[in-house]
DNA sequence: TCATCTGTAACAAGATAGGTTACGTATCTT
DNA sequence: AAGATACGTAACCTATCTTGTTACAGATGA
């Protein structure tokens, strides 16, 4: 299995639907992360239920922004993913019975649990507005439209 | 897939090798792993080729620690087993042209960068013999063979 | 009524660690 | 020399999880 992409993709969206779009359909976002629209809207499902976006069904319909970005941390978009694992090692079993093995798995559990805790408090300091400043001062004057462009003539050809 | 338990695998059999194995056999070690020979000569193989083991072939051949424990560290194993991916998350492409996209990685990918850091660098300082005390400072007197004989009786009904 | 969207279920694809079988080769014992 | 014991390795299957895809039901607006 490839890396869970989905914190990922979920700050690019934010950051566009503020950025360039006032409501886009899964269709459309779909388009912009070269994936599909039940995958966006299955993994957008978790954004809405926590309130950072809401969607509308039919005619016109489609997701928009429910919250300023300078009030959402990546914290809070991987809980609503539903956190999934972020280390891709760990214990072969939960609760092993050999003495070695939990002080092994104590010690690694250790390790981790202190790389965990990093990780998360990054995530909770981050708000996706700062992700999107980045964004601003990395962008030469007059990108903005030819970016924009990147994902419309995406969106066009499929 | 399960998360991928190489390294603890291999620090709980090198703790027991040095404590209560001179020489094991693969098929013993697969015991204590309640896994398969073939299993423990594959992840082994780059223990061998870092010099942390021996493996001998034929009639009373097996594996035997090449080492002294505290000359090993986390990030030693780590390493011989061929640095596996530490993290389940990450960017849904690698070079993305999308702009928006590089200023997430970016962001998303210094503090997974952080992260790493930091492991990496609790697995350089801690050695196997820090485990094998934590794991003397758990054993209650006289639990030695009761634990050891855990993996015996593994290996006799198998 | 019809086209447009979301919501979901169901299932396939892809990737990777782990498990299993099979067989080659080395080494010790007899 | 023969046989038993063990490692070395290829080949293939399994399990698990994200991602991709198809299909269809329900909601909404023209």
């Amino acid at each position: 299995m490839r890396r869970d992409s989905r914190l990922s993709r979920m700050l690019h969206v934010l950051i566009h639907m503020d950025r360039h779009y006032k409501r886009a359909t899964s269709e459309t976002i779909s388009k912009m992360l070269g994936t599909n629209a039940v995958v966006v809207r299955r993994t957008m499902a978790g954004l809405r239920d926590f309130g950072y976006v809401r969607s509308e069904q039919g005619h016109g319909g489609g997701w928009e922004l429910a919250r300023d970005l300078d009030q959402i941390t990546l914290l809070d978009i991987y809980e609503a993913i539903g956190k999934p694992p972020l280390f891709a090692i760990g214990p072969s079993v939960d609760q092993p019975e050999c003495l070695v093995e939990q002080a092994v798995d104590a010690k690694l559990g250790d390790a981790l649990k202190e790389a965990e805790a990093l990780l998360l408090e990054r995530f909770r300091t981050v708000t996706i507005a700062d992700i999107a400043a980045d964004f601003d001062r990395r962008m030469p004057e007059g990108q903005c439209n030819i970016h924009g462009n990147i994902h419309a003539e995406q969106s066009a050809s499929g």
